[in-house]
DNA sequence: TATTTATCGAGAAAAGTTTCTCGATACATT
DNA sequence: AATGTATCGAGAAACTTTTCTCGATAAATA
């Protein structure tokens, strides 16, 4: 048989990494009409008040399947359910932390922010300091607790905000709890086995950014 | 006179932002092996640790000035001198904070880290309760002396770690007091004049894309 | 010294992303 | 009802980024 069969789940289609970024903004925006009780909404002013390119707002919402109606827009109210089925923000993913220090506290709170589809279940610290003394109402638990938790509740995804001298240990742990992906804040690059997802979150590639940009500004305005 | 000039400092070709994100990493590989007494190294090498592709790794070391030797590659201490002295890292760029919550404090601890051309040198907050208990030994400041100290200071950057609500107040107030770019972690799109950049760092925006290449590894592998 | 190999640099090719163009459509206005 | 306008959807074009190809070169080896 080599005729192709149209399945009724359709093959995802690829979807660029800028445009997955771009989601959250819409979904924000939309977020926020919605509060103030918009009901339809058009590519171009979204792209106004986001200062992106009309056509390019329309294909990124495009990717998650909605349609429009020429003249009027997208109803608000399906624009955000269209963003949150894609990104699978119904079926909320769980997740580890590995690390209690400042940072682990501030992902635990920003998370109470809305249901983006990630519930970090539980935080680990190897210092014995930190243990069992919450942070935003998440206990700290000893890392040795990883593994069998980690089991019990089917977690595929671990957050690394360990210093950088402990990051590989973490990932390495992580890795052999069974995680499938790891979301990794250490300013060290982790060397997993084939097929574990790493996805690296370097702050200072961001201020590399900004700061060659404000470079570049000030020196076409010179004094 | 229409015959152009060549100038002595040349016209700085732009360099993608891809690039831009990737320079920092190098930079960390190069001093771990600065630091393990490695002389040279290849761009082959560096691009199977990093995984990134050999010619890629070759046209951003290229974007920084450095040239290297066929069959030898690069020595490893010119490499690090040629990306520090491309991103501006010896000349350190004065910052202030808005928000003293978790996420100031981890910034404020890993800059610590070293030397990546950025330095926090004050912390501003509206809440009086936080005024005065240092963070990582920098003290915080009521955000009403903000604006009279970016004007002594010179200060050019800003980087809000506020609540989202919050956000747009201290936008304003940066670019009030004279600041060129914002560097902005809350969870909200700015609205700033003409000329100001904005750095944008949403991280629900890289958990999208983790749990997006999750969800498709997940399902190219079924049960 | 000749040959082989690893690597660079530069330009070409391929792949991916963003922006433009245009026909179709829905609502508003005359 | 006819005309005008804002917007969508889809495909084309422009642009950007990544990957490939190839000649040149420096060191190692025969």
């Amino acid at each position: 048989m080599t005729t192709a069969q149209v399945s009724t789940e359709p093959v995802a289609k690829h979807i660029s990494e800028a445009t997955l970024r771009r989601l959250p903004a819409y979904h924000h925006y939309l977020k926020g009409l919605a509060h103030r009780g918009r009901e339809v909404v058009s590519c171009s002013r979204i792209g106004l008040e986001l200062r992106l390119d009309p056509t390019q707002v329309r294909k990124d919402l495009a990717a998650t399947g909605i349609v429009g109606r020429p003249k009027v827009g997208y109803p608000v109210a399906d624009l955000i359910e269209s963003i949150e089925s894609f990104l699978g923000w119904k079926n909320v993913t769980d997740a580890f932390i590995v690390g209690a220090g400042n940072l682990a506290a501030a992902l635990l709170h920003r998370q109470s922010f809305g249901q983006y589809g990630l519930d970090i279940v539980a935080a680990f610290d190897k210092d014995p300091e930190k243990i069992g003394k919450p942070i935003h109402g998440k206990n700290i638990l000893p890392i040795e607790k990883l593994p069998s938790l980690a089991a019990r509740m089917h977690i595929h995804i671990g957050i690394i905000t360990t210093p950088a001298d402990a990051a590989q240990e973490a990932a390495d742990l992580l890795v052999y709890s069974g995680i499938r992906a790891i979301w990794n804040f250490a300013p060290a690059p982790l060397t997993v086995p084939e097929g574990i997802i790493v996805q690296n979150e370097d702050l200072f590639a961001s201020f590399v950014v900004l700061s060659n940009k404000l470079k570049t500004a000030l020196g076409a305005v010179p004094a």
